[in-house]
Formats: structure tokens, C-alpha cells, sequence
DNA sequence: AATGAATGAGTGTTCATTCAT
DNA sequence: CATGAATGAACACTCATTCAT
């Protein structure tokens, strides 16, 4: 139940978050995400992803500075378009808790849409400490700001613990998430990934521990 | 409260899960975690790891089988040390909960006591998805499953909802805390990681939704 | 004293031995002199030349066989003007002697003009061997030719020692103008090169032993 | 005539200015004059240095910072031998213009004696204008100035002409024997090179103009 | 066991040249 | 004539690994 009409089905397909005409520069980027996806960005040779985008080597830089300026821009790119979907998504949402809701099911929607997409996002993104910092700092963060006015716009209509720290809260909620999408890469099942979404956020809206079921009333 | 005697402080301290002593092969394998966490696994050369540990390029090879293995035997040594430790700090403790909790005041004591340590673990393990995968089905899981039971645990006991699915909470569970870690990792503030402990405890046991302070509300 | 009115100063100034107006042809070998000049042939980029120039990359071939051609083109055009100058010059002077004299000026005082030039003209043609042999048989042995035949003139009129081999004296007389022209290249001070020609031009023509002051005889 | 007993066969040929023997060192420099002669510096690859030094590519830069440290090696070796030679063949000799003979000399024996040493030392010394500043400002001015002090040396005792610049005689007499060595390079005819220095020497020591047979002469 | 000199396969990047527009 | 996007051959340099000592 619920959740009826939100169109999970984005007619812009999160995996053409790039334009998938033309443009050479987004057919280099493409074909990028699925060479950094099945060889690792290290193990990839720039000439995989020139032959895979069907240009010669030299024409990869016309469109990028360098290999690492390709998955800088594949993750930019990732994270650009997810923002905005999510700020779009949300916008009409009156409860923080239906916000926090949609934010969950679009994170594993997006990333279970597309492995190769999920698979550079939570593998490859952490090739160096500096690029993570790069992040981490920026665009990420960018992310889990808007997920933290989420939790605490909660808090301030009630429907949120108010001692619990928004910060500390916007990590829980992301790495479980993250978490989530890890093991759905790695799992050979190949559950949609979107499934996770519910019982996840079952488990971070009301805890482990059992609501005191209370008083007698149950048993009444 | 609670948690007095708790030995946080294991005697054989976690960066020292390696005999700091003598052996050779341990003096490398401390070497390259050292140099892995300060360059990362790719940027950084054999030659490098055989300088930070005294001894040849040559020596490296008599006692690891490759680069590879560097990095697959010093995840190992690491899981394997911590897995002990969690086994034998939950054994005493007859309540899942408490278990539970002990596990994440382990889990970021641990990482947070060796800021090298933690950047192998939370960033170099996954250079490659081929290596995770190894991992997550092996080490890894192990380390899963002991979460797991402890969770179905705590369900039979009654300390843990019934419903919850117990596979699902684990990678939660997991997840948040390795979320902190990384956190940690990239953050310039130096707050002892295992402070993380109990605020995220309080938000995976009791959930972000504020308990219905009961009482005649239900009842009405 | 003498060579009073002769024109140094060619209306034709010699960085413009190429017509300095429309003429993309000119255009883009005037560009091709300043970049070799600034980065050397090796380390300059058509790409280079072709952005000096105003033009396209590719019209740079429409002009030009290849970028070997460019280097080519300089030098000949170089030569060639260089040589008609000389001539002009020479032509109506009578002594052998104030021929000598005047090469050695126009030639400092051609390349002292225009830095780019010397430069090209000094380091660059000696990009490799056969490039040098190229010239050495053509342009520049025209050159070298007409000193000779001056020389011998100078010979037949009793001006220069019947003794001396006259292939050897050209080259002398040319590496000794070459050397001044090289060093003043590289040394910072921008004294005009051509105040070099008369000092110079003492010392080939008198040598560097004292001309016996004669006796008494002279005297006498 | 004359010369006799001056021993142009240094027991130290020249070409082994480089220890012949074992030392991988230079044997790779070896390896490299005799490349860089056959095609230039430019159009050399590393890999065929190596190859003509019967090494692996990566073995020179176990003994070279990289491919300009190579040439920038050789001409500084060259240069360093050949002052040392100078230096212990003109000690002995007393008079500046029997010094000033012998450096003329030495200067075309040597690179006469090994062609490939002498194409690289006129030719591609000229790969950069940075290249020569670098040497012209240190171990080629290191040589010059030995030819300075000699000529000035030969002012005081008389026996050259007091008026003439030193300077400007140095680079006189050093470009003339330049010109010679260019030449010697690219002419087809193996005339041994040393053979130049006597009529160069009579040119600059006696000038192209004959000296007043003085006497009755003058006076008829 | 330990060494470290030697190896040589591997690759990111450049840039002269072409050609469809 | 002119353009400049695309090409792809070429190459300096790195570094994991070996092995004679």
C-alpha cells in the first residue's frame, strides 16, 4: 500500500541522466560507467572506453582532460541528476516522514536501475582517499544536507525523535542505504534493489526494540 | 550507566593484532598498511611497502605471493583479529541487546583507534569488486552472520521485534556504523570515533519516530 | 669613417623579407618563425603555429606539405632574401675588402633585427643532420660561395694574403660570425650584434699576432 | 712540420673518454651517442638506446633521470674530458700562442677522432635554446674562458695584439673551429679533421691581409 | 633467508595529419 | 578556400616481479 501514484518510473530513466543521443561526450561518459563498472577504474584502459564509445583514443581528450577527469564527471553527473530528481520528488511532499520515505525508495531505485551505475557509485567513487575528500565535501554532501533538513524538519512537526542528532541520523540513514546497494551489487540474487526500501525503513523509523506494546490494552 | 568494566581497552591493542615484534612478515604487513592508507592501494608501489619495513624489494616476495596479496592478507589479519575480539567480548554478556551494543562500541573503537587501519578497511578493500566479492562471501560474512545471530537472538528473547527481517537489520546495522567510519575517515575533526557508538545505537534500537508516549492516547 | 650612407636600415626590414600584409602563406610562416623561435621546432605544435597565425589547423596544410615544410620555408625564405640583400649590397662596392666588410655587417645585422630569426636561424636549422646536409649542399652553400668568390677576389687584388686557403677562410670567416651571433642569442645583454661586425671583422682581417711594427724602416 | 712530439694519441682515446669496460653507466652512454648521431636526438627513442646497449628499456633509467638526462650527460662528460686534456696538454708549454696552437688542435683531434661524439656535440647540443644556456653558462664557458685567459696571457707577453677584445678573439677563434668541426660533419670526404687546424691557426693568428712586405715597397 | 639490479610488458597522453562539411 | 573534429600511431616512463649472488 501507499505510495501509489509517485512515478518511480521517472520517464527521463535514471540511467540516461544522460542525453543517449548524439552528443559524444555523454556516449564516452556511458561507455565509461560500463567499462569502470566491469574492469574497475584501475584496471580500465582509457583505449576499453574509447573502443566501447566507438572513438579513437585521442577523441576521449577532446571531451576529458584525463582518466580521472572521466570519473569525476561520471560521478558529478550521477549526482547532479539524482539531486535534482530528489528535490523534485520531495517538493510536493507536506511530511518530512513521507519525504525521508521517497528520498530511501528513489537512493535504491536509482542505483538498482542500473548495476553498472550502482557498481562505479559505490566501488569505484572510493578509489583514493582524495577523491572520496573531493566528495565527500561537495557534491555528496550536498546529498545528505538535504537529508538532514528532511530529518529535522521532522523533528520540528513531531514526527521525529527530537533528541536524536540530525547529523548522526542523516549518516544512519545513508549508510544503511549505501549498505544496501553494496550488498546488492556483490549479491547474485537479483532482487530488484528498490525492494529493500520498505522493510529498511521500517527498521530506521521505529527501531529494533519493540514499542512497548503497552499497558494491558493488547491483550484486552 | 551501564557498560562499566567493559575492557575497551584490550590488552593487545588493535593496531598490534600483528605480533609488533621480530617477525618479518608482520613488519611488512604493518609497512603496507601504513603506506596503503597514506597513497592508497594503486598509488602505491611494492617498492615503497619493502622501504617502510626495512627490507628489500626481494623480501616482500618470500613471504607474500604479490602485491594482492599485501592487501587481501592484511584484510584478513584484520577481520580475523577483530572477529575474536567480538566473540570473546559478547560471550560473557547474556542479553543480545547488550551483545549488540558491545559489537558497535568494538566496531569504531576498533577502526578508530588506527586511522590506517580504518582507511584500508573502509576504502582500499574495495579496489576492485572482484576483491569485495571474495570478501563478502568469506571474512566478511562471517562477521554478518555473528551480527545476525545476534539480532535472531535478541528476537527470541523478546529484546528485538519479531518482525523484523534479520538479514536486513544486519546490513542496517552494518552499514551505519561503517557509514560513521568513513565519516570519521574524511572528517579533519579528530572526535574518538567510538563516540559514534551510543548515539547510533539509540537510533537503530529506537528508530527515528518517537514512541507513542502511550498511555491514554491509545487507549482513547 | 667610410661606408657612410650604405643602408643598413633596407626599407625592406628583414623580419619582413616575407610581404607582412594579406598573404596568408607569409602569415602563417611569420607565426611558424616566433613559435620555433619561442619553444623550439620539437616543442612546438602546428596546432601552435596555426593559432599564431589566426588560421585553422588545417589550413596550415593548404599552404604547407607538412610541418618538416614549415622549418623548410623558414629557412630558405631566410636565406634567399638574406642572399639577394647581400648581393645588393656588395654589388656596388669595388674592394674586395669593403665586400668582406659588409657581409660580415648585414649578416649581424640581419639576424641582430629580429631575435626569432637568429634563433631559428641559429639553433633550429640544426634539428638534425640531415636536415643540416639539406642545406648545407643548397641554400647555405650559396651563401658560403659567394664569400669565397669575394675572397678570392680579394685574392687576385692583392687585398688578401695569396696564401691563405680560401675554402678554409669562408668558413672561418662564417663560424666566426655564426659564434658571435649564437652567443648573442643566449646572453642577456642586448647589445646590438651588429656593433659586433667591426671588431670581428679587425681581428679576421688582421689576425691576432702584431703586424711586426716593422723596424726601423717604416720609419724610415 | 713542427708539433712533433706532441702526443695527439692520447693513450686515453678520446672516444673512451667512458671507461670501456663493464660500468652498465656508460655503457649506456655509449649506447646514446652513438643513437643520437644516427638520428638525432629527437627522433631517437629510448628504447633504442637501450637496444644498442644490449639493456632492457628500464635499466637507463636506473642510471639516467630520463631521456634529456642522457644528452645532457654525454655533452657534460664530453666537455669535462676534453677541458682535462687541454688543460694537462698546455701546462707544459710556455708560450700562449704555442698554447693557444695546441687547444686549436686538441679541439678538432678530438671530435675528429669519433664522429658520433662530434655530431652530437654540434648538432644536438642545439635541442633547446634552454639546452645551451644551460651549457653556455657553465661547462662550455668553463672552456671559453681557458681560451681566454690564454689569449690574454699571449696580450702580456706580446705576442698578440694588445688592442684586440679577448672576448670577442675567444668566440672568434672558437667559432671558426666550430664551423670547421659542422662542416668536417656533414662533408663526404674523410679528411682527417685535425688537418684544418694549421691553415685555421695562420688565418687567425696572421689575418686575411697580407702583412706590409714593409721595406722599399711602401716607400716606391 | 635476503638482496637489489635488471627486466620488459603495459599505458596514459600527445599531436601531426586528414577530410567531411 | 577554410575549418576543426577526429584520428591513431607513437613513445617516455613506471613498477611488479624475478633471480643470480
Amino acid at each position: 500500500m501507499a505510495r501509489p501514484a509517485t512515478p518511480h518510473t521517472t520517464d527521463k530513466p535514471v540511467a540516461a541522466m544522460l542525453k543517449s543521443d548524439s552528443n559524444k561526450h555523454d556516449t564516452i561518459l556511458r561507455a565509461a560507467i560500463t567499462v569502470f563498472a566491469r574492469n574497475g577504474y584501475f584496471n580500465s584502459k582509457v583505449s576499453d572506453v574509447a573502443r566501447e564509445a566507438g572513438v579513437a583514443d585521442g577523441t576521449v581528450y577532446l571531451y576529458f582532460k584525463n582518466k580521472d577527469d572521466l570519473l569525476f564527471s561520471i560521478i558529478t553527473a550521477m549526482l547532479d541528476s539524482f539531486i535534482a530528481q530528489v528535490r523534485a520528488a520531495i517538493a510536493p511532499l507536506t511530511s518530512p516522514l513521507a519525504q525521508l520515505r521517497e528520498i530511501a525508495r528513489l537512493h535504491l531505485d536509482m542505483l538498482g536501475r542500473n548495476r553498472d551505475l550502482a557498481v562505479v557509485f559505490e566501488v569505484e567513487i572510493r578509489h583514493s582517499t582524495k577523491f572520496m575528500e573531493e566528495f565527500s565535501t561537495k557534491k555528496l554532501s550536498e546529498y545528505l544536507d538535504l537529508i538532514q533538513q528532511v530529518i529535522e524538519a521532522g523533528q520540528h512537526a513531531g514526527e521525529f525523535r527530537p533528541e536524536i542528532n540530525p547529523r548522526i541520523a542523516t549518516k544512519v540513514f545513508f549508510g544503511a542505504l549505501d549498505e544496501m546497494a553494496t550488498n546488492w551489487i556483490l549479491s547474485r540474487r537479483r532482487k530488484p534493489l528498490a525492494d529493500a526500501a520498505e522493510p529498511v525503513l521500517d527498521l530506521l523509523l521505529y527501531g529494533f526494540v519493540p514499542r512497548q506494546t503497552v499497558s494491558s490494552s493488547s491483550s484486552a
